[in-house]
DNA sequence: GCCGTTTTCGGCCCGACTGTTTTCAGTCG
């Protein structure tokens, strides 16, 4: 089994053994275990000892073996024995958790989110501690399944939460307010949207929000806070309080919950409670609000953590000894490598992709349109592509302000060699390889193929690694961890691929990468100008891989550029 | 079930909101 699917195993023994009513603390090591194995950069079936993860100990560390060797675990057999399977599904409903999952079980009979579609009226409304308006919000959530279950890509996720945004900054009771949530955190896919905001009438602001025209439908509304869902179905939460309260406010919603967690315990050995009021002392409950969230890290003794690296995975740790890392930011790119032109599939020219490039103060800019085979995406013969390499040295000599250069993504065919001869790559600036068809290889095979292909002398940076598309396709079979190894020692930098749909390496790769020395390359891979911006995405997900932009093989000012260029691998 | 600047047992983050309740459990983030 895969790191997910066992992340993903670990999560359904922790929501059965709550369903069954086991103690909290419980549930909540199977649930930390979980997380700990899905941001693991490893595959944990090579972990020596699984005891190695955080929050991973005896008990866990067996489960973990049986499920990597794709043995049941004793406990996952006995509670699946125990408990339908169709549950896990019922606590995904909004309002509906493991509790309530368990009592409609037990006391209706009802064992998936369908059976519960079909109750009749009356039936939940006549448990003990239920009424007419907790049937109505089940059964309605129940009838609704699956018609919105999907994430958001963080393109899509990022104009909604600015909508947003602009709405409550420009009511006249907001003095501040920012986006929050896992959007803040630039997660690779976002659920619901967090805004917060600092108000001396927070009354007017959330009762605004929740009258708001993109309002579909209020799901709660207090004097703080509310919590709408918008048109298309999208969840969104609005929280207000005083001014001199923001960034206790901020940091809370901004999370990431372990984070969170992580930090509040470290408070509480230190004598503070934090909570999105301010600290408070251990026996008080009157909070020192604070304004910034660089004031309450400083206040804990640590410096500021950016909101990306917020997840608990060792940057509290990190930052207790003073060697978290300077991520990549935005403004360390110098360059595109990796980006089409309509000679293939994209839409944009040769001219008005250099002039958008130009226009966010790139050094450089490489086209990489497709290679030979690649039918469907128009792919290059070596004359076209003689041709079009004719025409971007033609345009390089009219753009001063811009390197443009011609390279290709080419084509790693199904035994690994190249979709061009050596001497067609030789000619190239820059050369991208990747794969785009036949996904369902074995994993070796598939690994094999790759590492063919950074073998090739030509081969500069192995695009889109996994092949994932984001809540469309599955990475195919592929040994990541020794693509990382062959990279190392080929001197083939791996590409993290900025398209919102791709962001491809995970996180959890991309830094197993750079932490092995591997040079990563973030390319938008841009079909057309207005995808040049989404090298914001791909940053995002370097820093949240903690990449620093010496890791960056675009981040190098031009002149060391060309030398690595003209140096070769 | 995990974990240790209160180290091998006894702790383990914090609050808003809802619906059903007369004091709280469940859910959510």
């Amino acid at each position: 089994m895969q790191n997910a699917d066992i992340a993903r195993a670990l999560e359904t023994i922790a929501t059965l053994l709550e369903i069954r009513g086991e103690e909290h603390y419980r549930v909540l090591a199977y649930q930390r275990a979980a997380e700990s194995v899905a941001a693991s950069g490893r595959p944990v079936a090579e972990l020596d000892d699984p005891r190695s993860l955080p929050h991973v100990g005896g008990t866990t560390a067996r489960v973990i073996k049986d499920l990597a060797q794709n043995r049941t675990p004793e406990i996952l057999a006995e509670l699946s024995a125990e408990i339908p399977a169709g549950l896990v599904e019922l606590t995904r409903l909004p309002g509906v958790g493991p509790r309530t999952a368990g009592r409609l079980w037990r006391e209706l009979g009802v064992t998936s989110v369908e059976e519960v579609a079909a109750l009749g009226e009356g039936s939940i409304a006549a448990l003990r501690g239920f009424g007419k308006k907790s049937e109505e919000s089940i059964l309605r959530a129940a009838r609704a399944h699956g018609a919105r279950e999907r994430r958001m890509l963080l393109d899509e996720a990022t104009a909604f939460g600015e909508r947003l945004l602009e709405f409550v900054r420009s009511h006249p009771a907001a003095e501040r307010a920012e986006i929050a949530g896992s959007l803040r955190r630039q997660k690779e896919t976002v659920g619901d949207l967090d805004i917060v905001a600092a108000s001396d009438d927070p009354k007017a602001l959330t009762d605004a929000f929740a009258a708001a025209p993109f309002v579909e439908e209020v799901a709660s509304h207090g004097p703080t806070g509310a919590s709408v869902v918008c048109a298309g179905g999208v969840e969104a939460d609005l929280r207000v309080v005083s001014p001199e309260a923001f960034g206790s406010l901020l940091h809370h919603f901004t999370g990431s919950q372990a984070h969170n967690v992580a930090l509040r315990e470290r408070a509480v050995k230190r004598g503070l409670r934090i909570s999105e009021y301010g600290l408070a002392g251990a026996g008080s409950d009157r909070y020192e609000p604070l304004r910034t969230e660089e004031e309450l890290y400083a206040r804990l003794g640590l410096p500021y953590i950016p909101p990306e690296l917020r997840e608990d995975t060792g940057e509290i740790e990190a930052a207790e000894r003073g060697e978290l890392p300077d991520p990549v930011g935005v403004e360390d790119i110098r360059g595109d490598l990796h980006v089409h032109t309509s000679y293939s599939d994209g839409k944009g020219t040769i001219e008005s992709m250099a002039e958008a490039a130009i226009a966010l103060g790139y050094e450089y800019l490489v086209f990489c349109d497709h290679s030979q085979s690649l039918r469907v995406a128009n792919g290059l013969s070596p004359a076209r592509l003689a041709e079009k390499m004719e025409a971007v040295r033609r345009a390089d000599e009219r753009y001063p302000e811009i390197h443009l250069l011609c390279g290709a993504e080419v084509d790693i065919l199904r035994d690994g060699s190249l979709d061009y001869e050596d001497a067609v790559l030789a000619e190239l600036d820059f050369v991208v390889a990747s794969v785009h068809t036949a996904f369902r290889m074995d994993e070796g095979s598939m690994t094999d193929r790759i590492v063919r292909a950074m073998h090739n002398p030509h081969v500069r940076t192995i695009g889109h690694p996994t092949g994932r598309l984001l809540n469309r396709r599955d990475p195919y079979a592929v040994d990541v961890s020794r693509l990382i190894r062959e990279a190392a020692a080929t001197n083939t930098a791996l590409e993290l691929n900025a398209y919102p749909d791709r962001l491809d390496l995970s996180v959890p790769h991309a830094r197993e990468a750079a932490r092995a020395g591997v040079r990563l390359t973030i390319d938008t891979d841009a079909h057309d100008e207005r995808a040049l911006s989404f090298m914001r995405f791909g940053v995002s997900q370097a820093r949240r891989a903690w990449v620093e932009k010496e890791s960056v093989i675009n981040c190098l000012p031009w002149p060391e550029f060309e030398r690595y260029l003209r140096r070769g691998k």
